[in-house]
DNA sequence: ATCTATTCATAAGG
DNA sequence: TCCTTATGAATAGAT
């Protein structure tokens, strides 16, 4: 955004990425207690780098902060259940209260004790189980181009071996054929790869059981 | 920081207040979402107006950046305790391990963090997930069909009514009006439908808005 | 860390 | 809220 607009995407080289790390995030929590002076605004910020260093910025205090919005959520806590912010002060009636409440959402979840929700509760549920299915589809199916991709992958090493041990069959055709396979397999693949796949296969077939 | 440079102290106009906090607001959560994608951070932020209205911001989620977090100032937890209390921290461990386990399901359920899952678990929790949606369908449809009955049931009591003082009029033109509705109302209906049924009608209502 | 050309953010006003 | 504009702030690239 100077000598030269750099596109919004992830930064390649490491160096670079560091450097402007350490710039934006000065000027970010500038920006952020800034906004919170001007404004009187009530502002948490919590930033980890790519290497798990942590930096935080809170107007008056993260755990303040994260109660407010805790308690912001609506009683049944649909779309936001349960940051928790440990403390010492987590005690043990809160851990009860926790457990009550999530024990709650998970029923919700479940399409259970649904009587006191009004029609927009519902819609609301509705949509979460909607988008939760959808990401768990989207995750299966990549799961399962991947075994797909992965036994066509083996069927190809597989062949080639079969082409090669019938090469050798041609060239000399008098050996023992008992040792033979196993020679080579030792020879070209890890240990593993001879047993015909095992988990991949069991994978594979249990998919459509 | 423009047309005038502005102190960085609580600005008095309230409308300029407002106008400053939106741009600024935006400003920031731009900087936040920039910072996250160029250098591969994690960052939650959350802001809430002097009005404490709430927006927020997170790179991945909220509860996981705010869970790395407890995490990452947590590993000196727990004091030994002593002898006396054992009992009881056992419990709140248990409690403890309890909230961790049901924070855990709920994620899955919102499809999140199915990096471990195995492509069996993946279909078990798709159908998990589809047996709740298809209830909290059921539950929805079930109250809609509900509240649109009652609404046609009120919507003829009303007509019912209406027809009941029109023949009124006709028939005894010169009577008082203020009384008479009273009378109709409180003897054919129980209290609470004189005041327009507000519950249904604010439901129908907000279900489309 | 410092410099500086350039782009970005935003105060003021409509 | 959005638009415009003048200007101060942030920052990419280089040192």
């Amino acid at each position: 955004m100077t000598r030269q607009k750099i596109p919004i995407k992830k930064i390649d080289n490491i160096t670079a990425r560091q450097v402007t790390f350490s710039k934006r995030r000065r000027g970010l929590f500038k920006k952020a207690q800034e906004l919170s002076t001007l404004c009187d605004a009530e502002i948490a910020l919590i930033v980890f780098s790519a290497t798990g260093k942590l930096s935080e910025y809170a107007s008056s205090s993260l755990q303040e902060v994260v109660e407010k919005y805790n308690l912001h959520s609506d009683p049944k806590r649909l779309d936001r259940p349960s940051i928790e912010l440990q403390t010492k002060s987590d005690n043990f009636d809160m851990l009860r209260k926790k457990v009550t409440n999530m024990t709650q959402e998970l029923r919700l979840l479940k399409g259970e004790e649904m009587e006191e929700m009004t029609i927009e509760e519902l819609q609301k549920l509705e949509q979460l189980l909607d988008k939760g299915l959808t990401r768990v589809l989207k995750e299966k199916d990549a799961r399962i181009a991947k075994e797909i991709s992965d036994l066509k992958r083996k069927e190809n090493q597989i062949m080639q071996e079969n082409s090669r041990l019938k090469q050798l069959q041609i060239l000399t055709p008098e050996q023992g054929q008992s040792s033979e396979s196993t020679i080579i397999c030792s020879s070209s693949h890890p240990p593993q790869d001879c047993d015909s796949s095992d988990t991949s296969l069991n994978l594979g077939l249990s998919l459509f059981k």
